[in-house]
DNA sequence: GAACATAATTAAGTTAGTGAAGTATTTTGT
DNA sequence: ACAAAATACTTCACTAACTTAATTATGTTC
């Protein structure tokens, strides 16, 4: 019989097929694919909360995390939440405007930016943590003593990881897509 | 020295705290958060392999996914992805038109709509099988024999808090906002 | 069988997000 | 030294993504 394959595997490495099936690697993905779905759901309420979009408190905290001593830049800031240049200028700014963030040019390169969150922005962080310490508690229930080390481990290497796929990916659709 | 505590946590689980600060907690989230990122970019590219939308690509293989023997309904997958009804009707509307779905009244409930992907639909995803194995075989590197059982667990279960820390984010919003 | 609830759609609008072009600064080659 | 090319950010003009509100049709309840 030869009817068991109903699709074509959608990954091709023997460790992550099952008797040459698919089927647990896709449900797999379809989880990451609604858990991913679901953390957007959560930072548009931890927005809410603080009078932000859900995209306006994620260039927040984002730009808390990426901020060295000095700051982040704008095409820093876009390259890792995959936005567009122009849409970090126009959403940082009004971060600006609400006083959350601060923009200073970099002494070094006239062209670039520097920003940094203000203290007002630290502020408001700081107010929605209650909210974010009860959500993250049960968010990342499933994350715990034993494995917690491990989940790090994973979280990081699946984002480099992810990194390489995209440029594959750009370059799979670049070229086979052309011949069509 | 009273110091060190830079910001609040925003985790308060003992186990997801080292020395008390929150730092690989938020270390890791943000790694989650490219990774969410980055998987997105390549629905985008996979979409474009095939003449469809990232969203479009998303909506098709969450209808394979999802459909069981009879079908999908509209709300169901409107609330697997986090849209709205309308907007899944809207482009699921466009796939139906492409060929690539069928959406056939539920007998029971005539309100009801039971989507499927169609031979076209399925013929289509297997020809882009080849692209999304060599994508997915580099995206999912980090994930191995080893490891490959308590990672599909661990994204089954972070699904599920997912959908419990939505509905507390939800509440908690709703209820302490409105004092403000 | 009237009142209510639910599923999907249509219509109308907003917001999110992009590409192209522009400005200012820095780098490179000669 | 200085024109040419490259880079960082911004402004502008637009498209695509996505939502809320209202509509239609069916099903459920008492």
């Amino acid at each position: 019989m030869e009817q068991d394959i109903q699709f074509e595997p959608t990954v091709g490495r023997e460790d992550l097929l099952i008797a040459g099936k698919d089927d647990a690697f896709r449900e797999m993905v379809h989880n990451l694919l609604a858990f991913s779905a679901r953390l957007e759901q959560i930072r548009s309420r931890f927005g809410a909360f603080v009078g932000l979009s859900g995209v306006q408190y994620t260039l927040l905290i984002s730009i808390r995390q990426l901020q060295s001593e000095r700051g982040v830049g704008v095409r820093a800031l876009a390259d890792h939440l995959a936005f567009s240049p122009p849409f970090v200028t126009s959403e940082t700014t009004k971060l600006v405007k609400l006083g959350l963030v601060t923009k200073t040019p970099n002494p070094d390169d006239q062209r670039r930016v520097h920003m940094r969150v203000s203290d007002k922005g630290t502020a408001l962080l700081s107010q929605l943590a209650p909210v974010q310490q009860e959500v993250n508690d049960l968010l990342f229930e499933p994350v715990n003593a034993a494995n917690y080390a491990l989940v790090r481990q994973l979280a990081a290497s699946l984002r480099a990881s992810a990194e390489k796929a995209v440029l594959l990916s750009d370059y799979l659709v670049g070229t086979e897509r052309s011949d069509q």
